[in-house]
DNA sequence: CAAACCCTTCCATTTTCCGGAAGGCCTGTT
DNA sequence: AACAGGCCTTCCGGAAAATGGAAGGGTTTG
């Protein structure tokens, strides 16, 4: 028995490490053994898992019949409860449905998460254009057009963050300049919509346009997603920012009666 | 300074804490203060507040402008990788639309988790039945027609947990027998199908079938909701079957792709 | 302007956590 | 049949992280 009882390091919070164990799933790993999460989280597997243990009692994941550990159900019940993301999305739905049903076109709608865009909703159009993003993904903020939005209404502090870091380049059309950025936005907030027109991929233009809370807090943002050439912004922008308008009443609605 | 230090109590595991604080939020509660969630989970008020301060750090909770905590985008990202919650509710979903259309009467997909129902998606035909149920929503297994047929495919353990416990009654018509039960997960089991009537409220009839993964292994079921008198059972139970072998063969093709 | 809330920070004690090692169970190989 | 490699699970004494009353600041209420 040579093992037991030795100094153990500086390790760090245990909630965060136990986060740190659902921080390993992704769309691309919905399901892992016990030493690929361990591997993941960068951590010991009897550490690993006596934590998954504690995970799996309380519903947080779940073991599949091969030893596997997967989302559980209860935390998706508590996802579902996110106002930012199932709230949101629930509500926004029958507009976004009329805006695809209507311009046959690729619709977004997104928030913004610290530095990035997080999609909580895409409509496809069967015809549309080829989109890169996915529905619970990820994105830069300087480069679409619902980031755009997003960022224009950003704190300060958030908006020098982002044009004073690194600004990523999808395409040869792609704002890298800060200064122009910060022109682009003061434009999105004087127009109250923002046009991305090949920034992220050459062959996709996007018209995104704000989304507000009941006390006029940018908290969202939809946008159109359309082929370059084949539409005008001019056209665009007003259904855009129509049912993002429309968006924002049904949020308010929400407010007074619940 | 005669509050520091002084002997603290027998506890138990943080990470169970902090996941307690979780467990505070649902349906009825969407957010919450400090106090209110210490209260909850039953913990001091600053070891809420720095548990609450780790979540919120890793993106599980957020606070909203007047500081209240409510669920995080993190969590909803999670939770939409449930491969019993989102997965199976999005490949089942078309299936379940077609039922709905073509019968005008509430649909539910449920899974099982321990001894409750878990209520993944309802479709609500506009003048069908109202029915006590909600998507995220628990209920008995011992009740509703999907109830049945997930009670009579779990594990005898969680059967004979169920049976030997108290049988939840809520009309006068509820089968609170264990013997009778049994007989009817027989049934259950050697028909394909299982019938509720007017064992939830004495209004509703639910028929329920079960969904299989490729190794045969009952893990869902689907239900048609009807009012009592105006449907004859012979006529849903091909429909719900057939929507199960279906949704079944849905799901396999799933397994096959990745 | 005091009382009643709420939230945040502090830190000495003590509780929980830590994780290498050992052992069990498979599957595939020699 | 013995072995090697892969998983997972359990053990426990020392060490690090967790604990929570109190104090202080902020805001709303009467």
């Amino acid at each position: 028995m040579a093992g037991r009882g030795r100094p153990t390091g500086p390790t760090g919070p245990v909630l965060t490490r136990g986060l740190a164990l659902l921080g390993a799933f992704g769309p691309a790993r919905p399901a892992m053994t016990l030493s690929q999460l361990a591997r993941h989280a960068g951590m010991p597997l009897s550490t690993a898992h006596r934590l998954l243990g504690e995970l799996v009692e309380w519903g947080a994941l779940e073991r599949d019949d091969t030893g596997s550990y997967r989302i559980g159900l209860r935390l998706w019940e508590l996802g579902a409860l996110a106002p930012r993301g199932q709230g949101l999305r629930e509500r926004a739905l029958p507009f976004l449905e009329d805006l695809s049903q209507i311009t046959r076109e690729n619709v977004q709608l997104a928030v913004r998460e610290g530095t990035e865009v997080v999609f909580v909703e895409r409509i496809g159009g069967s015809g549309a254009v080829p989109v890169l993003t996915r529905v619970g993904g990820r994105f830069a903020l300087t480069a679409t057009g619902v980031g755009l939005v997003l960022l224009a209404h950003a704190p300060t502090e958030v908006q020098e963050d982002v044009l004073g870091g690194r600004i990523e380049r999808f395409t040869e059309r792609t704002v890298t300049d800060a200064d122009e950025l910060r022109r682009m936005l003061a434009d999105v907030r004087v127009n109250g919509f923002s046009i991305s027109d090949r920034q992220v991929t050459m062959d996709a233009l996007s018209v995104g346009a704000p989304i507000q809370d009941e006390r006029g807090q940018v908290v969202a943002a939809v946008s159109l997603v359309v082929r370059h050439g084949t539409a005008s912004p001019h056209t665009l922008t007003p259904l855009v920012r129509t049912s993002a308008r429309a968006i924002t009443r049904a949020l308010a609605e929400g407010y007074r009666a619940g």
